[in-house]
RNA sequence: GGGCGAAUAGCUCAGCUGGUUAGAGCACCUGCCUUACAAGCAGGGGGUCACAGGUUCGAGUCCUGUUUCGCCCA
């Protein structure tokens, strides 16, 4: 077999593509008998386009599946789409410039199911040219009724273990979704603002607070003053005047009023922000909410009502001014806690609201994820961080359309909840009756279904669950299951891949349901990422520019090992810009590695690995390179280090095997004279064993090439289907051979300083040599000896010796030791 | 304000538990058509490893502090 000249990527990447599915190389369950390899892949949001971060994330952890199926493992690894609740809803709102409101449900359902479904074939489309080695016969929907059921069912049984409330609390609201979130969905946003001094009254004084929130004033329900403050002493516990409304309010001490700030004296409001809160609740404050759920105000605020926030403001600052109540403002930059997916300011709100307690748990979450492997280590710190700080239970429901609903009733009379059944599942209770006709606590028959729908991470957080189908009749949970023998505990799979940013969310709410649920912990390893900078975050490129395009489109120019091998280009959890000189390198080994293909197999046609075969030192040198590289690669990618191991395993390829070796053991492998059959066949036998090891540890990054070289070649010599599927290197204790390795790179020294020699005087590597002589002492040259056949060779010399003195001709090399001299034929 | 990370060649990044002269790719310079590869090969220039201290026989690596940047949180 002759390889063809070049290789084409756009010819056969999708070629390979079509192959591997059609032959089902990456199917779950093709080996039975193997032990299983799980991976809780990230269903991507169904949000918009993919982006370029997408690419970086998701090839990082398919190249360490690819590596555990090579190792032997029956991997499962699934794709999903999470396409519920309000990131899909907005997309459906701006591509269809509807609002759900306007729609009513069902309409506006429809419409989601419509565009997601779109959205996902494109992606799969996507995702299939990237050459992930994904199962696409496991897939899931966060929609799908397997999913809506599994998630359901997982409510119930916390509801059941009396881990589930209602509760009429102080809840973070968007004013622009209309609906509560959770603390992990809010971020900060630098935004302008103005301190206003506003004077309330006391006894006949302006007592002046500074507030950015004048439109809170109907809100207020204390003012608070530091307890060291010795200018307020002689008012506490007194009661003071509101402006614009009149209602009196008390004033008091607490820690967290700052002395520093303004006049030290600062309005209490439900709600303004969490110091509220916490004044509220420890205080027991009164309650004065003053806007409805469209953030408009009410009849707490006369003379105000109906006008949103941002005009109430403005009439208010009108009010005071005019009244001479406004006794300064001053314009300020400050941070303000909005939305994270519309960017809006949050407001507090009291409502009645869906929760799971959390917060008396936090150590069993805590040694959970200390009993998961993070790679990166520190990633399990940011973990830890985040659930010490904790603050809120979870608030689970959300006052929106699309997405899974609550599997329950409550009756109108008494508030009793009538829960679903399991055989009910999935279950909409707007359109579904409850399994009882009247309220098993007070008869009543007026039983209300529950109208909110789930937070999207309680779907989301149960992906564990779907991947294992939990308490389905088919469920795969006492395959998947498997201890630690350190840990002891249980874990559900083995690794989940995800990125850096949605720790505090995903793997958080991942690790609870595992626990909760299942008590057990969800996965064994996870796999962190880092991003791929966006253009627009990068410096602007003198040079090139810097790429716009969608990652499609450089998939299309690039080639997708290209990409792969680009995404793979640094250390695991650390973000990486996009540039187009990101690409080559990944392009010239795609190159380099057909190139040294083509001549090895051309070499090695004949190659008969029964037959009778002499090692060289050499070729040792070569073989225990070749297990020191396999060595520290597969250590690397053991941690998720793929990069570690594209690290070893290209240098070794290129710098040994290529550079060095082939060039070093050509005359043998040409069979030319002074070489006997034995020797040659040594040289096919490392050549042959090298060149694949090789293919196959670079197969996981660059799949397309490896499988198109191996399968010209090596796939009906070692009787396998794809490299794919064929077994990980693992080099036989001979190789390992200090003797060689130590004596071969001596040799290499001497080649280097050969080398220069020729480089300086600016001629061919092809130039002829009279005599090469090599300065070193006896012991050195020892080690040399064995290699002097292979040194004229390279050298194109007639004579190699050594000699004890170096005189001025003589180069420096690598090695301090070894001096190099070479006498040049030119004619 | 707190937590985590980063700062190494013009650019993008490696550098594991401290150990010869700090590496790679791109870019740059000088050459070479060598029976796999000019999309290549050989050679070369370029770094006070952010700054200041400390520990050590020895620090890019460990400790303390400072500065700048990123992410997460308050």
């Amino acid at each position: 077999m002759k390889l063809p000249k070049r290789y084409k990527p756009k010819e056969a990447e999708p070629r390979w593509q079509k192959a591997w599915e059609e032959a089902g190389i990456y199917r779950f369950d093709r080996f039975p008998d193997r032990p299983i390899y799980s991976i809780d892949t990230p269903p991507p949001t169904v949000s918009g386009a993919i982006h370029i971060g997408h690419v970086f994330s998701y090839v990082q952890a398919e190249v360490i599946a690819r590596f555990w199926r090579m190792r032997g493992m029956n991997v499962y690894y699934p794709f999903g789409f999470d396409d519920n609740g309000l990131p899909s809803e907005r997309l459906v709102e701006k591509e269809k410039g509807v609002k759900a409101t306007d729609v009513g449900r069902e309409a506006f359902v429809r419409m989601c199911l419509e565009l997601t479904q779109r959205y996902e074939d494109e992606f799969k489309v996507f995702w299939r040219s990237l050459g992930l080695s994904v199962d696409w016969d496991e897939n899931y929907s966060t929609i799908d009724p397997t999913s809506q059921r599994i998630s359901q069912r997982s409510f119930l049984d916390l509801f059941e273990k009396g881990r589930v409330y209602r509760k009429e609390a102080p809840t973070l609201w968007c004013p622009e979704c209309h609906t509560a979130i959770a603390q992990a969905e809010v971020e900060d946003a630098e935004h302008g603002s103005v301190f206003y001094d506003v004077a309330f009254r006391l006894d006949g004084k302006d007592l002046i607070i500074s507030t950015t929130r004048p439109e809170l004033l109907p809100a207020c329900v204390a003012m608070f003053a530091h307890p060291s403050d010795e200018r307020y002493k002689g008012i506490i516990g007194k009661k003071a005047t509101v402006p614009l409304f009149d209602h009196e309010v008390p004033i008091l001490l607490d820690e967290k009023a700052d002395p520093e700030k303004g006049t030290g004296l600062v309005m209490c409001c439900t709600f303004g922000d969490t110091t509220d809160i916490a004044w509220w609740q420890e205080h027991g404050l009164d309650t004065r909410i003053v806007f409805d759920e469209t953030g408009r105000m009410n009849e707490l605020a006369p003379g105000y009502e109906g006008l949103g926030l941002k005009e109430a403001r403005g009439r208010m600052v009108e009010d005071l001014k005019s009244g001479g109540l406004l006794k300064g403002e001053e314009p300020i930059s400050h941070t303000v806690n909005v939305h994270e997916r519309c960017g809006t300011e949050i407001e507090f709100s009291v409502a009645s609201q869906w929760f799971i307690r959390v917060l008396d748990i936090k150590d069993e979450i805590i040694e959970a994820g200390g009993k998961v492997d993070w790679y990166p280590n520190y990633m399990e710190i940011r973990f830890r961080n985040w659930v010490e700080n904790l603050k809120w239970d979870w608030c689970v429901s959300r006052q929106r359309y699309y997405g899974v609903p609550f599997p329950l009733w409550s009756c109108k009379a008494c508030g009793e909840v009538v829960l679903a059944t399991d055989e009910m599942l999935p279950v909409d209770p707007t359109v579904t009756s409850p399994p009882v006709d009247s309220c098993p606590k007070c008869g009543a028959f007026d039983l209300e279904p529950e109208r909110d729908i789930m937070d999207t991470w309680m779907t989301s957080s149960c992906t564990p669950f779907l991947n294992i189908r939990w308490r389905e009749p088919d469920s795969k949970l006492e395959r998947f299951k498997k201890a630690d023998a350190e840990k002891g505990s249980e874990f559900l799979m083995d690794l989940r891949p995800q990125a850096h940013d949605i720790i505090r969310t995903w793997a958080y709410y991942t690790i609870v349901k595992g626990v909760l649920n299942e008590g057990k912990i969800p996965w064994r390893t996870a796999m962190i990422s880092g991003h791929g900078l966006h253009p627009d975050r990068a410096k602007i490129s003198k040079s090139k520019g810097p790429i716009s395009h969608a990652p499609s489109e450089i998939i299309e120019e690039q080639s997708a090992d290209a990409t792969r091998y680009w995404a793979c280009s640094n250390r695991l959890g650390t973000d990486t810009i996009v540039a187009e000189e990101g690409f080559d390198a990944g392009k010239r080994l795609v190159v380099k590695l057909w190139n040294a293909s083509k001549f090895a197999i051309m070499r090695l046609e004949d190659y008969d690995p029964d037959a009778p075969r002499e090692l060289a030192l050499i070729d040792r040198w070569l073989l225990a390179r070749f297990a020191n590289a396999a060595g520290r690669a597969t250590r690397s990618f053991e941690e998720c280090e793929y990069h570690g191991a594209v690290e070893v395993v290209e240098p070794f390829f290129w710098h040994c095997l290529c550079d060095n070796y082939i060039e070093i053991a050509k005359k043998r492998l040409y069979g030319d004279e002074g070489y006997d059959e034995a020797s040659r066949r040594g040289a096919q036998y490392a050549l042959y064993q090298s060149l694949l090891g090789v293919l196959k540890m670079l197969a996981p990054v660059v799949p397309h090439v490896t499988e198109e070289i191996h399968s010209l070649y090596f796939a009906e010599r070692e009787g396998v289907e794809s490299i794919h599927v064929s077994s990980w290197p693992e080099p036989p204790a001979e190789w390992t051979d200090a003797v060689a390795l130590e004596a071969g790179d001596l040799a290499l020294a001497v080649i280097e300083g050969m080398r220069k020699v020729k480089s300086t005087h600016k001629v061919s590597v092809a130039t002829p040599v009279g005599t090469l002589r090599v300065a070193c002492d006896d012991d050195t040259w020892t080690k040399i000896e064995p290699f002097t056949s292979e040194l004229r060779d390279v050298s194109n010399a007639q004579s190699v010796v050594h000699v004890t003195e170096a005189g001025d001709e003589f180069v420096e090399t690598d090695v301090a030791a070894i001096r190099v001299a070479a006498e040049l034929i030119v004619e």
